[in-house]
Formats: structure tokens, C-alpha cells, sequence
DNA sequence: CGTCCCGTTGAGGGTGCTCAAATTACGTGG
DNA sequence: CCACGTAATTTGAGCACCCTCAACGGGACG
């Protein structure tokens, strides 16, 4: 029995495409690794060399202009896959948000492993067929709608990603509450806002109790409809 | 021979991971089918019902909100693949831009042809990790950049994918000349910008000899550098 | 208790949007 | 081939939204 069998993320990372045997051949190429919040793991414009999966914590992709402007391209969770298989350049860094826990391989070993096991290689495309459809329906929001309308959305996709299920909030209506892996600079990054935006369109929802804000990171959503209805 | 021994894309598109054999069985399941600029092949939120591959012209895959905005969150060229493999609803309608024709499939047949064919779904899954590349480079204009940036960027964009070879144009500082697919709404949707800006934008840089403008959808770059200056 | 960092709040200005009109291409029919 | 009608594009004026710059507040940590 390898320890990916312990693996909290087994049967959900695209390890699930695998058996015991091939699970620990894989698992003899791979590594775990800690991250800490702020800890790149990757850097924009690297030749590719390592890939990795998730195990625990949140790490955002970004890209950088020249003159130091940040867009935050994607968020990753855990079980998600991390990196650029097949060779070339990585478009964007990898960063924790949280402290996080990944593991990772040699870029070219997965390449090798991977064109042995079709199954995981299946696997991958569902994944990338899924984020590439994540990412188009962020286009939307970063190219056509205004600040409050991104802000309400980006809050609705978090409340979904990260509110722990069984909080006896499932009817709809209800109150829902997390803590975000993003600083308000981030939150900006990832909107294509400015902090001062963010910040103003927090306090504006927070004055007309469609939400809480117990501290800098929590978020308490008191009306989700109201906040539905600013998304658009 | 199976007529798709005679088709232009035959050794770019994902086909080009099969033998002649393969080849006949898959064409066996597909068709070809034209398309008149402003037709759709497939609309946003429906069934992921069929997959294609572009034999020529250029579509664009497009995004609503309720109100009516639009964003254009991809362009695809003669050699890519359209549609949503694996089910689900696609996320985003594909509309010709110029007469246009394609190779379609059956989402279902193609996706039973396909796992049993490791070799397409591994040249699907490049072509897939090469899309979100792109896709999210994109990200970084729409939410980073000014309107000059976004039009400078755009034109060199075009530029790149749509001046022919071979117009002794190689060397860089040269002119280059190609002839837009889009109108300037479409532009305006690629870029997230109002068809106003995008016009003014235009003006501005034919004004200041960067491109010249023979036609509506003619475009000239006088001035490469320039425009590469601009777009950061 | 002081410092530092992050977030908030305020004032003001600029970019890009809205609304409106003029102008130019382009297809159609005479 | 020209005249016309329609649609696309350009241009203009004014304004709204969001950004910039700046100061302030508050928590975490030494």
C-alpha cells in the first residue's frame, strides 16, 4: 500500500484514473511538498518543469504586464492539477494563497508516465476541458461587467467553492459564511479592479446588510438573493 | 482514399494522430458542413450535442449576459476543434465570422471513437492545454489594459495569424497588411470595449501613421514597432 | 507601546461609456 | 452604371464610473 492510498485527494485528483500498482509506480516519481501563503511554486515564463496536484491549501495563477500590473488567471483548489505538461513555457506563475500542501513531479517523467496511461491522460482533458470553460465564463465578467456586478459574482463563487457543506445551509435564502484565501489586493487582481473598488463595493454591500464582515478575511452572506441579483 | 486524404487541414487538425484507416472510420461518422458569416453551429447552454473541426474560415465562440452584453472569449481558425467533448452544456455559442467550413461530428460518437483512440484524445488535450494558454493571456488584456493597449495588442494579434506568408514581409519593421474577420462590434466584443472606443482608437493610430485603413476591414501596420510599443 | 501592514475612506480627475448625429461604405434595384 | 436605402462606422458632447493619489484607521506583532 503506497501512501497515496492515505492520499486525502486520491479518488478525486486525476489519480482516481489509476490503480493500486499504477498509483505507486506514479507515487515513486512524486514528491510532497509544503508551501507557505505567499510561496511560489512556479514563475512566469520558466521553461516547464515540474507538474504537481493540489493536496490542501489555495494557490492562484497569475500573469504580470511589464510595468508591474497583476491578473490573476486561475485559482486552484485541492485535488486540482498544477502545471504545463508537454514541454514549452508556463504563462503564468503559481503562488500559495494559503499555506498549502502539493505534490509534485518532474515535469518530463509525468509527460513519459502519462503517455503510458491513457486513462490519466483522459482524466487531464476532462480537467482542462472544464477550466478552459471556467476561464471563458471569467472573460465574461472581466471584459463586460461593472465592479458591483464582479464583486457579487466573485463573492457567489466563493460562498459556493469554500462555505463547509452541512452548515444547515442548503435551503436557498439561507446565510452562508467563510473565511477568503484572498487579501483585498488579490480580490482585485483576480476582478481586474483597484483595492480602493473592492474595498468601497464591500462596504456599500455591508451598509445594505446584504453581507457581514466579522474581520478582514470572513464573509457572512445575509442575502444571497440581493447578492444574485447584483450578478447579473 | 477517404476524401479526408484531400482535406486541407488533414495533417494540422487533432486528425493527424491517425492512420489512413482511422482516418476512414472516423469520416465515416463526420460530415462536412458550410456556414454562411452569422451562422451559428452551435448556441450557448444547450447540450453539448456535436463537435467539429475547422477545414476554413474563421468563427468566434461568444458569451451573453441576461441583458445583452457580449463577450467574445475565442476565435477559431481552419485546423482547430469547436465544441464540448465528455458532455455537459457548452458554455459559449459558436458563430461563423466568415463563411466558414467544418467538419462535424456527433458529440457522442466522436467521444466513443475518441476513447478508443488515445492518440486523438492526447493531441485533443495538447491542443485544449495550448487553448487555455492563449485564453489566459487574454485574461491579463481584458482586465489589466487600457483601450490603446487592448487595440495595439489586438492588431499585432491579427497580424500574426492572418498576414499571409511570403509578402516579403519577414523582416521586422516591415508593413504588413491582412484583412480583419471582424467588424468593429466584434472587436469591440473581442476587447471588452465599446465599438465607439475601438473606432476612436483606429483613428488615433491612423492619424499618427501607425495603420493605415484602405477599407473597413482592411488594416495596414505602417509602423510595427509603434504598435508594439503600445501594446506594453 | 510603537511600528508596520493592510484595509478603509475621501477628494479629484481621466478614461471610456452613453446618447446622438453625421458620414461613409455597401448591396440592391432601377 | 448610377441612384438609392440601409447598415456600419465615425465623430461629437457630456457624463459616470472607476482609477489615482493621499490620508486615516485598526489590528498583529515585536
Amino acid at each position: 500500500m503506497s501512501t497515496c492510498d492515505l492520499c486525502v485527494v486520491r479518488n478525486r485528483a486525476i489519480c482516481s484514473a489509476l490503480d493500486s500498482d499504477e498509483i505507486k509506480a506514479l507515487s515513486a516519481m512524486g514528491r510532497k511538498r509544503d508551501l507557505s501563503a505567499g510561496e511560489s511554486l512556479i514563475w512566469e515564463g520558466e521553461d516547464s518543469v515540474l507538474v504537481a496536484n493540489v493536496v490542501d491549501g489555495v494557490l492562484k495563477l497569475s500573469t504580470n504586464t511589464e510595468d508591474g500590473r497583476e491578473q490573476i488567471v486561475g485559482v486552484v483548489y485541492p485535488s486540482d492539477f498544477i502545471g504545463r505538461p508537454f514541454g514549452g513555457t508556463t504563462g503564468h506563475g503559481v503562488t500559495a494563497l494559503t499555506d498549502s500542501r502539493v505534490c509534485v513531479f518532474s515535469r518530463r517523467d509525468f509527460d513519459n508516465f502519462a503517455a503510458e496511461h491513457p486513462g490519466l491522460e483522459r482524466k487531464l482533458l476532462q480537467r482542462t476541458l472544464a477550466e478552459l470553460d471556467r476561464t471563458r465564463r471569467w472573460m465574461l465578467l472581466l471584459g463586460r461587467l461593472s465592479a458591483s456586478e464582479k464583486v457579487a459574482s466573485f463573492l457567489l463563487e466563493m460562498s459556493e467553492r469554500l462555505v463547509e457543506p452541512g452548515c444547515a445551509t442548503d435551503e436557498p435564502g439561507a446565510k452562508r459564511a467563510f473565511v477568503l484565501p484572498f487579501s483585498r489586493q488579490q480580490i482585485a487582481d483576480v476582478l481586474g479592479l483597484t483595492i480602493e473598488t473592492v474595498s468601497r463595493q464591500f462596504t456599500r454591500l455591508r451598509n445594505a446588510g446584504v453581507i457581514d464582515l466579522p474581520s478582514r478575511r470572513e464573509v457572512v452572506i445575509r442575502d444571497p438573493d440581493a447578492l444574485s441579483a447584483e450578478a447579473g
